[in-house]
DNA sequence: TTAAACTTTCAATAATTATTGAAAGTTTAT
DNA sequence: ATAAACTTTCAATAATTATTGAAAGTTTAA
């Protein structure tokens, strides 16, 4: 396999599994290109590698930006401006199970605690109601507790301890 | 706030999650209904609830049981089929996981290994692609093997040992 | 075997979401 | 202050994804 093909297959899969991390695919593939770049492009480089237009590309700089992704940086001589993405997994690994706790999880808890915290009317159907969402939110709470806690570890938490603990 | 809305509320929060998980909005809807209802229930049943179509609904029903975490339930004396799901959140968080880390995590750890395996021809550019896939590959490899392992505790590893030796 | 009861399929359509591109906005150099 | 270089915005449009509903298929009871 060669560079460019090897290339295109990351970006491409890297972009379908945007779903994954919760972003769309534009916003996916402008990040894989980023991190594999060797050094910061601008906006005229993303749209003409991704073949992708200028709005698309401004809307969704922006948005990595928003996320903490991506920044800005200024290349002395030049002025337009550039991009890089975060180049650290661990650190982008952080960031996202970050974002996604606090834009996703955390207001999907509230609902659950509101929803579980209604009155018992005695009713069979309402019991089932309170029972059910509130080990939804118990596991729901403490496995989001859990991911960030492990991600706010600095070292790798995955081959060390944590992992092996388990078995 | 009184039982039908919270219902509601319920079913509609954990409809629009469906993204986090992979599934469609229906599809969590269903899965919704069914887990806080207190017994099976039929198409019928279920079209008339959340006012979707007959087709919608069976498609759907089938997309679930293919997870795994909808079940047929004969009803003694009745024709048609009644559904139930998977009642035990740790088992429904089990069964979520397995399914999404084969789906949809294990083919990209796949593409990121090809990728990082291509041949180094020396270039600054093909080093830094090289570099960043190995590094992905290990990242989602290990975070993939540790949810599984996680999640095939049979305990409640939430609220025991994992969790307080993190701290 | 027939027909009623029920489920599945799938082409058509609707709803949602992503993308474009050109106009408006901003910044910088002179 | 002007204009060139660049970025952002957003209404229009395209692409994708979800939903419908009716026809075809299946099962069961008699």
């Amino acid at each position: 396999m060669e560079y460019q093909e090897a290339k295109d297959k990351f970006i491409s899969t890297w972009g379908s599994l945007g779903t994954l991390w919760g972003i769309n695919k534009a916003m996916a593939q402008i990040q894989a290109l980023l991190f594999i770049s060797t050094k910061p492009l601008s906006m005229e480089d993303i749209m003409e590698d991704l073949k992708i237009s200028r709005g698309n590309t401004s809307m969704n700089l922006r948005q990595l930006m928003d996320w903490g992704i991506v920044t800005k940086v200024l290349v002395s001589g030049e002025r337009k401006e550039f991009f890089t993405t975060e180049k650290d997994v661990q650190e982008l690994a952080r960031v996202i199970a970050k974002e996604r706790s606090r834009r996703e999880i955390k207001p999907v808890i509230k609902v659950l605690d509101e929803v579980s915290s209604i009155k018992d009317d005695g009713t069979e159907k309402t019991k089932e109601l309170i029972k059910q969402t509130k080990a939804l939110h118990n596991l729901t709470q403490d496995a989001d507790a859990m991911i960030n806690k492990l991600m706010d570890q600095k070292q790798n938490w995955l081959t060390k301890s944590v992992f092996k603990l388990i078995k």
